[in-house]
This record gives C-alpha cells, structure tokens and sequence, in this order.
DNA sequence: CTTGATGCAAACTCTTTGCAACCAA
DNA sequence: TTGGTTGCAAAGAGTTTGCATCAAG
C-alpha cells in the first residue's frame, strides 16, 4: 500500500476531511462516528481501510497515546511531539527539536539508521491541574 | 492498585522474576510463556493481573511500542528511552538525557505539571542494515 | 473466619479479513 | 471488462471480568 497508485474516492476523502477537521486526536471508531454524518451509509472496514492507506500515504499520522487504548489518528502530519494529560486523556501538539547531536550520538553509539522518532510528555493539563469546578472527565481535547 | 497492601504471591514472584531475567521486551503472551515453566498451573488471567499490579507499584513498565502490537513489558525500570528496529520488531534500552531547560521551556508553555515522558527512536538496526545472510525475522532482541 | 488471590471460561474491545456486489477506468 | 473498492458479517488478537474455589493472615 505505499505506491500511489490509489484513487481518493469518496469514503477515503470524507474520512481525510475529518482527520483535516480535527483539532483532537479521534480514534478510528471517532472518525467512523463523524464520517458517518458526511457519507451515512460508510461501514467501520472502510474507515479501518482509509486510515491505513492515509497513514501509508503520509496523508495521517498515527499515534499511540501509551495509555493503553486504541491508536489514534492525526491530520497533522508535520513533525510534532505530544503532549498527554494522564487524567482526562486530552493530547495536545507542541513542537520542539531535539539537539541534532544527539540525534547524530545516537546513530553513532547503536549503529541504528534512525529514521524518525516519537516523544510524548505525560502529565497533568491546566484544565485538571486547576479544575473550575470539577476535574474533567471528557476524553479529548 | 497504588497502594502498598499487596502480597508478592508465588505466582506474582513468578512473573517478576520474568521480566527481571528478560533482556527483550516480552508481551504479556510471552511472559506468560515463560513464566510457566517455573509455574506451570498459573492462568493467563493471572499474568495479565500481574503485571498490571507490578506496573502499578513500579516494579514493572508497561510499553507501547507504537506498531500496534501488544503492549510489552520491562522490567529495568530505572528511565531510559528505546530503540526499536522497524523491519524486526527489536527494542533496545538506550540512555539518553533531555535539555533540562526543555522541559522548563516546554512547563513553562504549555502549562503541564508535567511528569514523565516517553521517547522512542525507530530504524533500521545494525542487523537489518547489513545482513549477515538474510535479513532478520525474530521479534525480538 | 475473612479477605484477597487464583484459574477457568466467557465476555469485551479493537481491528482485520473473506466475500459478493459495485464502480471507475 | 477488469481490477480496485465497498459494506457486511465473521473472525481474530489482546485483554478484562464474573465467579467459585483456594490460601494466607
């Protein structure tokens, strides 16, 4: 699946349209709950389908969040790191570079041909660090 | 499961002493392999309480190594950050220090109380790179 | 005795796959 | 017409849970 010989058909571009729209980090059944609204009569195979040709096209990014629940998917994909809230779940971008020497250390030190790597920060967000009311319970944001 | 009122039973023994002998990073399938030579009645079920119990209490990590696969296990619990092989599947502990004004600049942003944070480098690995007679196919190393 | 731990089996979540119908080139 | 795509349903992997039994304090 990583030639480009692969059609946008309608289903794929209604689901590319939902990662694009998002500002959180939907899980596949989130993107099949809200591609649905655009092509009601779309089946979660197909969007199971979609986010993996998308992700082997470079057209999404996938994501595991290392709480343990299902991968998520980003329209974003330029290069970023995440934030993680450890209460309510919520994943934030931010950007940030590591010392390219380190990089280069590295390569030198394992003998590995790095190709990319992924750094997510865990913690507490404002919102549940200082709750208004009550801390949040919602799963992103 | 935070709190320290919790027996190390034989059988809970038995899975630390998996995951202390463990050089890879076995998933909880494999170490259930392994810790049944040394216990040979225990159940899955018991394995999986296991080892989200030793996590819990610090004993243990729990890893996600961003393929999709299952969660993997380590018992070297000191922090450290991971290499993972991208054809064979192979993780290896690596030790590597952020910027501490990273972390302040990125506090000081973003808001975050932030605690931890996961980093894992992907690529090929020396194995994969240069084939002694053909290119790897174990998972793990 | 009383509480927690175990093993088994069933249930559950997330994801992939087989397949016939369908659609575009 | 030919091969890629879809939707459905079934299957599959990984993990959790209900429950009766068992063991430790």
């Amino acid at each position: 699946m990583l030639d480009s010989e692969w059609r946008l058909t309608p289903q794929r571009r209604a689901v590319l349209d939902v990662l694009q729209a998002a500002t959180d980090h939907p899980t596949a059944a989130e993107v099949f709950e809200r591609v649905k609204i655009a092509s009601p009569g779309i089946g979660p195979a197909t969007v199971y389908r979609s986010l993996a040709l998308l992700a082997a096209n470079g057209l999404a990014l996938e994501l595991s969040l290392g709480d343990g629940s299902a991968t998520r998917y980003d329209g974003n994909v330029s290069r970023h790191d995440h934030l993680v809230c450890t209460s309510c779940g919520s994943a934030s971008d931010i950007q940030l570079v590591l010392p390219s020497q380190l990089l280069e250390q590295l390569t030198d030190a394992s003998g590995y041909a790095i190709n990319r790597y992924d750094l997510q920060f865990h913690g507490l967000c404002p919102n549940c660090q200082y709750p208004t009311t009550h801390p949040q319970e919602e799963m992103n944001g």
